[in-house]
DNA sequence: GCGGTGACTGACA
DNA sequence: CTGTCAGCCACCG
């Protein structure tokens, strides 16, 4: 066998890898470019699973639920896919804040401090 | 083969 | 909070 032919091998079982992390985040719930490359045993690979997201028309595939690590939209705010995003984010209950889904509470204070303004 | 380009990220100012 | 920067690596011309 080819190098050339192991080597396409290998990117297309990534790109199912990767393909099914992101079908298995479960409804309302996100999970991060780094977090995805991570799970698929692609550690440090975030752009990589980006393009697969970007290239991939599987309807099935909940794209929505992969945000940027800091918990954004990656999509400028307004544009097409950016409304489209938080349209299906909100149809699954997600809380959000603007452009930003609300983070897990790190502490019992700054859950609380959120809460009273 | 080489350089530019991202649906990215963590660190730092 | 915002902005910059160096890594990152598959893909494309």
């Amino acid at each position: 066998m080819r190098r050339v032919d192991a080597m396409n091998r290998d990117s297309f079982r990534q790109r199912q890898k990767i393909l099914d992390v992101v079908r298995n985040i479960p409804p309302g719930q996100t999970a991060s470019y780094g977090e995805v490359a991570r799970r698929a045993g692609l550690p440090g690979r975030a752009r990589w699973v980006a393009r697969v997201l970007a290239d991939n028309d599987d309807t099935l595939t909940p794209w929505h639920r992969v945000l940027r690590s800091d918990g954004r939209i990656v999509f400028p705010v307004g544009s097409a896919s950016f409304i489209e995003q938080l349209k299906r984010l909100q149809a699954e209950g997600v809380s959000l804040q603007g452009d930003r889904v609300r983070k897990p509470p790190k502490t019992l204070d700054q859950w609380l401090w959120e809460a009273k303004s």
